[in-house]
DNA sequence: AGCATTTCCGAAAGCGCTTTCGGAATCAAG
DNA sequence: CTTGATTCCGAAAGCGCTTTCGGAAATGCT
């Protein structure tokens, strides 16, 4: 590999002063068309493009932006991360920005660790995935006034940018799926609900509840962890109770992976004894047992969304302006259907809705 | 947010010339113990820390490293990424250093995407996925003797640094293990033998049939694409063949989670009318319509060890010094038993081995 | 032709650090 | 009390770029 090209080299080649060279690369308006194509033009041949480090640290932009990894308790991979951090990737790319990717070292918090962050002057901005319903971190990053962007929302979202799925919605909408298919005793299994979404998810349940004249009962609630573990310790304790629900609603699609597994456990069928329906529309579920009915949100492109508007408030967007709320649809698979008796049993074999 | 504290306003503050605070604070052994102590309190006390982008460009060392994204055809996330990326994240931020995620825009061909981070002096090093069997990628890192480490191999993998799991091993193992069960016809789900991986599972499969004295049958070895999809296709035309295969080997458990849907599909039941053992050890696999057998590689801290590596070779080491083969192990779960014949089924139940 | 503009480029001062080099102060030895 | 060797720190030159500023050259105007 040869000795890389510097801005000195070039300019001494073309018989111009550093600074001319380098406006004329950047397209200052007082340099003259001539010159500017010559400069340009010599600087391709030549292979030369500037000196990121240099730039960044003349121009005060970093170029760059940080994805904050969730703290992963469990060591559950996140499925999401991947498909995020591609969307991202495409959009800061276009720009020629960097993505940088991090999370918080087993010896220090969070909050701490994305102060360094921000005073190191590396990023000029970072999204931050799962908040918490009083999210430290967007309370650090708001009296910074550091450019970010939310990935989900906390329980004051007015004042910041957010790309979220309306995860209450969503949860009515399956409850009343639910009721429509004539079940009234609906469990729930849940997730820590200093979640924002955690929290939003078991709203939308108890809410819609109570819409159609049917309690809410706190047995018929479990909250555990993220994870198909998780689940299937939630539903099994649902499952165990006295007189227990004929359909559950899991937090995560994980955690119905998990809830599918108690019901089997305990000899019943997923969709015709229990029924059980996650969130998230991972395609994995395809695949369970019985395939997962599931609130798929249109994460395709969310990671695109989110480095756009990010971009967008970094050249001086007012991130009130960016707040996108998508919502999810019932995409049913097979792990639903009618609430089961026994006199239905008799009279026709339950069918099973189609994927 | 305070202004920035520079090195100039705490040497000034210290009474001290730039350069002497700077090697204080660096450990320069030319700075009495005295002085050093006092700079360095004063240093935390006052919050300061070097700006990262001017040591960078100062010091001609990056202090970073890029993850390039393997190439994703067909949209599905790949489920390993985000493990790899905690491993090499705690393994850099030991030494704060950052993590980049890069991935090649459409516009370029992967190899120019690198050649350009490389000669960017943005990074100190990279790390790549998934290797094809002559990658364009490692020949131009190894004659830029740029660092690198493979997370996999290439064909010829003498001269460089990589991390890899014995797959042909693997595979060998999950054919002696159906042999063992009364199999003789066993087919392959193949991915793109341009892949090592993907022509290393296909040899171990190959040739531990000859080795079992069975012959290595070509209609029963279909390639498809690294997906659900892929693999039932492939599965699908094994089983539609005339004569079709016991039992189906598949290259990743993704693949396997679409053969175990092919055999359903045509009213088997998988595990019992036909065999399927998948590849990855992924959890999700517990989960499937019958919890998936598989290879399970160690995984875990694959990203670490590689973060680790990596390092290790940024500093002077001769990347031969760093190859590191693990082996997988078979995983047994509910999609894998005996033979299926008639006469078995009369007999007795076919037995499903427990997870 | 003469003056006021405008156009275009060179020079120089940073950005915030690191590192080499040389000299002043300190020390031990004669 | 010298001298030579050490110890410790200051000064200055970078790293490779950007950006402001001022002046020379070219242009417009009357």
């Amino acid at each position: 590999m040869t000795a890389r090209m510097s801005l000195k080299k070039l300019s001494t080649h073309l018989g111009l002063a550093e600074g001319t060279v380098s406006r004329a690369l950047n397209n200052y308006p007082d340099i003259s068309a001539k010159t500017r194509k010559r400069v340009q033009e010599e600087a391709i041949r030549l292979g030369y493009s500037a000196n990121p480090l240099a730039r960044r640290l003349a121009t005060g932009i970093a170029e760059a932006v940080a994805y904050i990894m969730p703290e992963s308790h469990s060591s559950i991979s996140e499925p999401f991360v991947s498909q995020l951090l591609t969307g991202l990737g495409d959009s800061l790319s276009q720009r020629g920005w960097d993505l940088l990717v991090t999370q918080s070292v087993p010896a220090e918090d969070e909050p701490e660790m994305i102060r360094k962050l921000v005073t190191s002057g590396r990023v000029s901005g970072v999204v931050i995935s799962r908040p918490h319903k009083n999210d430290a971190r967007i309370k650090l990053l708001q009296s910074a006034k550091f450019p970010f962007i939310v990935h989900g929302r906390s329980l004051q979202s007015e004042d910041y940018a957010w790309y979220d799925v309306d995860s209450e919605k969503a949860f009515g909408d399956a409850v009343d799926h639910l009721v429509a298919l004539g079940h009234s005793r609906i469990g729930f299994v849940g997730a820590p609900t200093y979640y924002t979404f955690a929290q939003a998810r078991l709203d939308g349940y108890r809410n819609t509840l109570v819409a159609n004249g049917l309690p809410s009962d706190d047995n018929l609630i479990q909250i555990c962890e993220l994870s198909d573990d998780g689940g299937e310790r939630g539903a099994g304790h649902l499952l165990d109770a006295d007189n227990p629900p004929t359909a559950i609603l899991c937090t995560t699609d994980v955690q119905a992976f998990g809830a599918l597994a108690a019901i089997r456990a305990r000899g019943g069928v997923p969709g015709k004894h229990v029924s059980v329906i996650g969130y998230d529309g991972l395609r994995i579920g395809r695949h369970t047992n019985p395939p997962l009915t599931t609130l798929a949100q249109p994460q395709a492109h969310s990671g695109r969304q989110l480095g756009d508007m990010l971009l967008a408030i970094i050249d001086g967007g007012d991130p009130k302006n960016f707040q996108e709320l998508r919502s999810a649809e019932l995409l049913r698979r097979q792990s639903d259907g009618p609430v089961w008796t026994e006199r239905v049993q008799q009279a026709a074999q339950p069918h099973l809705p189609q994927c």
